[in-house]
DNA sequence: CTGAAAGCGCTAACAT
DNA sequence: ATGTTAGCGCTTTCAG
């Protein structure tokens, strides 16, 4: 291994010299400072963070506290993945790494925190993960810089897509397509995920603003972000007394599932049933019909994340709760209700 | 910060004998390794990991060399996800933790392997990245432990799905239903996945298996693994001479572009052309109709890779290519050709 | 079984 | 602009 030390013998400098050379700091001289550059480039110097991070208690390691599989999918959730992805490039340009935070080191038990401090993170990125949960909450409520995407915590700013302003257009879009029975079915309204309530709550706001009533037997409630619940809720709707002629569904996965339950109930999609939902995973183009939804940007949301996230590293402040948009994309999935042509 | 020090005042023992009551070694009297213990926990203790791998040179760090996109999916692949999600699990609970190696650390240049021995990483999981990219062969040829998921490195051990017998047995299935014409929709042949090529390669042994002949009017390489890729690559074939009556197609994904192809071209699933898929993605249930599919055990994959990864730490060797079977998921996409009784 | 001494590779604070 | 000194928190000898 070779060291600042090897390099300070080879040129002659003291090794703090050389430091300085290496990190570009500014009161060295411009020829000394070329001189180390090539001596370190040709010996094939790597610095040692153990070593860097020992003395600057700054790691430039971003923690990631992440668990899959929360929301009750059952196999994985492309969502997130494109959120880190696009975090972690933006981080990466700014010269940070991302280390994922284990819940348990080894035998020993070690809290979510102990291990942020243990790996001295400079910050910590929460996607996913039980607003409820203790060992995160630790986290939150540490002096240790924190952004949230996805899920709501007071004590920390929070990226997501926005929620309550789609839900309203959901429903005015289809009221304007003449339908007046519109139905949600609603994702977990659990601490998960705020995307459950904000949802229903702009679903009822978008319901209001047209002057429709809100309706208890118009409301299911899936019990997971997937496609079977999503099954489940649909047969569950139309064991009801009052039938709508348009869903917005809470999410493409379960609409999926919504889809399939339509197909088994004999009801043809858009013709007897308009669907529209939220989104735009990488199947609601494939699906018969296509699938009307909004389009979260996940790129976006990573990336407003790093951006929140450096503002901090920097000792900035940062808003609490930011809304990425999201877009609807018009597919085949809704049309007028039968007998009415706008 | 409590230090050891600070332990070893209040305790009145020295700091070493502090490290090793911390660290669970031997020659340590009982009762005054609870006493420190006990005194650690109450001041809160927490190591740092900086120190520790300035002394050891080892980190407990496993590096992730991943890479979103590179199969221009355009969007995300799940696969990878739920793989290196099962390797973190495993991989956590000896103790390890997960880092992603960044190309360039800020506005310094460092290659991959450099910021590996900078962060100097125990091992590295390399998935789904160019087996050509110089600076990925660069850390699979130096002495860190590497272990490959999906990609097939000659230097380190590789875990995938099997590929060539399943392929295999996609033929024989639609050969047993009566399918004499059957094409097959390839993955890319190119050097990122050894899944293009050994599908492809199974194919033809499946087809020899049954003494069909091998027809290039039947076989169609798709540009990307995408729907995009896989509903042009439909298109391509039926423009050909000959129609075949059942396809095997490379993955889940291009075969909802190949289903909605088929759809366009007035083709009725299964009664008009058989599909059987590889992959047993999220909405391959969901697709209409279902798809007839080999599950890839993502799990088993990352939890067979970190396994190689634990025998690869304790300087252990590990075979160069470990296959991990798939399950064909019988749904409705197949069926007997036009007029054919089994 | 315990402790004294030394050092891992680096940088901060000073002095020159 | 460069060097000296010291120390970050920990573990590894090795002596007792």
């Amino acid at each position: 291994m070779v060291t600042i030390y090897d390099i300070a013998k080879i040129t002659g400098y003291s090794a703090p010299t050389v430091s300085k050379a290496l990190n570009n700091q500014s009161d060295i001289g411009q020829k000394t400072k070329e001189k180390i550059l090539k001596v370190a480039k040709e010996l094939g110097y790597v610095p040692n963070s153990s070593a860097k991070g020992l003395v600057t208690k700054k790691s430039r390691l971003i923690g990631l506290i992440y668990e899959e599989d929360d929301m009750g999918i059952g196999i994985e959730h492309p969502l997130f993945s494109t959120i880190i992805n696009a975090f972690k490039q933006e981080m990466e340009s700014e010269g940070y790494e991302l280390i994922f935070i284990a819940r348990n080191l080894g035998g020993k038990r070690m809290s979510l925190l102990e291990h942020c401090r243990y790996r001295q993170v400079d910050g910590v990125l929460v996607v996913n993960v039980d607003a409820k949960d203790e060992e995160v909450r630790d986290v939150t409520n540490s002096n240790i810089p924190c952004i949230s995407s996805n899920i709501v915590f007071p004590e920390i700013a929070t990226v997501t897509s926005e929620n309550i302003k789609p839900a309203v257009e959901a429903v005015q879009y289809l009221y304007k397509l003449g339908h007046r029975l519109i139905a949600h079915i609603a994702g977990p309204q659990d601490s998960i995920a705020a995307a459950g309530y904000e949802r229903l709550e702009g679903y009822k706001a978008g319901l209001l603003s047209r002057q429709l009533p809100i309706r208890d037997e118009f409301i299911v409630i899936s019990e997971y972000w997937n496609g079977e619940s999503g099954y489940k809720a649909m047969m569950d709707l139309w064991r009801r007394n009052e039938k709508p002629t348009a869903i917005f569904c809470a999410s493409d996965i379960m609409a999926m599932g919504v889809m399939n339950a339509c197909h088994d109930l004999g009801l043809r999609i858009p013709e007897d049933i308009s669907i529209i939902s939220f989104d735009d995973n990488l199947w609601a183009s494939f699906s018969h019909p296509p699938l009307t939804t909004f389009r979260q940007d996940r790129q976006a949301i990573g990336k407003k994340a790093a951006e929140l996230m450096k503002l901090l590293l920097n000792g900035e402040k940062v808003p609490s709760r930011v809304l990425i948009p999201v877009q609807l994309i018009e597919r085949d999935s809704c049309a007028p209700p039968h007998g009415v042509r706008t």
